[in-house]
DNA sequence: TTTGGCACTCGGGGCTCGCGAGCGCTGAAT
DNA sequence: ATTCAGCGCTCGCGAGCCCCGAGTGCCAAA
């Protein structure tokens, strides 16, 4: 009704931040009774029942119906996370967690992610994604062909961030052992500290054995390539079973989840526009409404290499979310540097 | 009451299937009515009544309640699926999904796998499983050592069924360019088409570079071989929020889902127990109750290398669940051979 | 400007009641 | 000896109802 006001004052902050956090304690609606006793407000309940009426005109809460307690709206965690948040801890347990889990050693580096999903999930109690971003200019430090049986030839590209790429082709009858060592020399001259996508550059001489054999591996490459190939781990999945009581909204947001390249997007969207956190409506997907997603990067050597989530009720502790997030991404990027 | 009878005659087990099928169809207890109106029974409810109090008595059926319709026991499916299920079969828009997939050629198998248990959970509507059985036989067939970065060494081993594995190690100064060709050829000419395992058996003489690097290459085997490294693949999910009603059952099945060990070994059992289906009980997992489990192998050359499965509500049609799983692991088993 | 008081609203829990689906039993008909 | 129509009975479920209580908005006094 009113025209929209210039914000809210203190007093109004204060109680806008009790009642997002005792929502998301008790996920009942908040009345002004509870917020009167809390310890941060002095003030009597009515006093409270006026602030909270100007917080709904400004936008920032809402009654699920008449005369029953006010819960947030997205705007209103928005301002709540924003200016409201207390700073983030994780209990000691947690941390522990986290330690151990970095403490011990991994071989392999897609294990060591999908642990850490597994991890932030845990730690979280919601589910958790982790995203290896490719990056495109890893340089092929080794080139491997392998006949692998009768009928297929195995290309294995090492590249310097120790990822591992396949190529599988059919092995022409033509493709003797001596054919595959001799294009494997010529692929590691040629490749050796460069990018994969120099295959591109390459112009076989077809009529030779080599020349045809390198020109398959190449259409090969150019195929699989399409898929642009971000690993993306998820954990804890079940857990929205808890974060939910609507088996269909457990059900909508699972097959988010399922989707790696929506997950891709939506993290990469939300890092895009410089956020942290996209709360509810903010993630685009009419299927996440009741969802908050708390996000945050991995860097190896000031690179971004990819980046990790929370995905969780908008009633979520943001704080603790944060702290999860930030420890956990920052402790991948180091295991990532130190190998 | 009465003692146990010899089995359902053969009008009883007419009823019997008209009653799951029916089941399985509207998810509703069925009642003496509907059966009686069915186009296969010619009696009346009266007798279908009586008919049906038999198979209440011999354990095949259960009242939900006092005067309601029938359900299926765990017994009732099982003699189903074993006597009574007519042959399955699957729709053409799901033949023609499957053949279509099959058709498009994949590069790297795993990817296939995991797109194959989507493709599964996708024609039955249910979630489906891959799981990938390591061959603990497959033959080395290339050896490469390549220094990631500065300190880091990747092994990567090629084998014979075209799957690749990798042992990071932290590279000790001393291990030079030099050392890792050497020492690749060495383990080159030591594992050629022996199984990884023998890696074992070398004793190397620590007090030489080469053998101080395969020392540390042995170690990193022996303990990243306590992960059993079956790759398992679950595909649709987010299909079990409409097989069940309540979400805690939706949360406890997809805890399940998400051990891999724990389904691998399920499979395992059911195979093992030379069974096809694992029906609620069945399955050993109180938190499966309500769930079976359809599941295949499939060979490559006669020799089996994984299993595939669906996980869907007890009251799900395993006639079709049966068909697909068979034709799926087929195409699997033919593409990996080929492939 | 705050606050105690008051009238008002409305969702939810508990209760009753009637409907109807479905059962078992019995007795006649085949 | 089966089968089956009929009948009386059982309960679950949904509709209607009422009341309670949490919570609101407003007002008048401090």
């Amino acid at each position: 009704m009113s025209p929209p006001e210039t914000g809210p004052d203190p007093r109004e902050s204060t109680i806008l931040r009790a009642v997002v956090e005792e929502y998301i304690n008790t996920a009942k609606p908040v009345g002004s009774g509870s917020i009167a006793k809390s310890a941060e407000v002095n003030v009597s309940s009515a006093t409270v029942r006026n602030a909270m009426a100007a917080l709904e005109a400004q936008g920032y809460l809402t009654q699920p119906h008449t005369s029953a307690g006010r819960i947030p709206t997205d705007a209103g965690y928005r301002f709540f996370v924003d200016s409201l948040a207390r700073p983030g801890r994780l209990a000691k347990a947690q941390v522990a967690r986290v330690d151990e889990f970095f403490a011990e050693t991994y071989g392999e580096i897609e294990k060591m992610l999908s642990d850490a999903s597994k991890l932030l999930s845990n730690i979280t109690n919601h589910a958790a994604v982790v995203v290896a971003e490719p990056l495109p200019d890893a340089n092929v430090c080794s080139v491997q062909l392998v006949g692998v049986s009768t009928d297929t030839v195995l290309g294995v590209f090492v590249f310097s961030d120790a990822s591992v790429r396949k190529l599988a082709i059919d092995r022409d009858d033509t493709f003797t052992d001596d054919v595959l060592d001799g294009v494997a020399k010529e692929l590691r001259e040629a490749l050796d500290g460069k990018p994969l996508a120099h295959l591109e550059s390459l112009t076989p001489d077809t009529a030779t054995l080599n020349g045809a054999l390198i020109d398959t591996l190449v259409s090969a490459w150019a195929e699989s390539v399409a898929e642009t190939d971000e690993a993306v781990f998820v954990g804890g999945a079940s857990l929205m079973a808890d974060d939910f009581d609507a088996v269909s909204t457990v059900g909508e947001v699972l097959t988010i989840l399922e989707e790696q390249l929506v997950v891709v997007s939506l993290i990469r969207d939300v890092l895009d526009r410089g956020r942290q956190v996209a709360i509810g409506t903010e993630t685009g997907l009419g299927s996440l409404a009741e969802c908050s997603l708390v996000v945050a990067p991995y860097e190896v050597d000031g690179e971004m290499t990819g980046s990790i989530g929370v995905l969780g009720p908008t009633r979520m502790n943001y704080g603790q979310a944060l702290a999860a997030v930030a420890v956990v991404s920052d402790k991948i990027g180091d295991r990532l540097r130190t190998g």
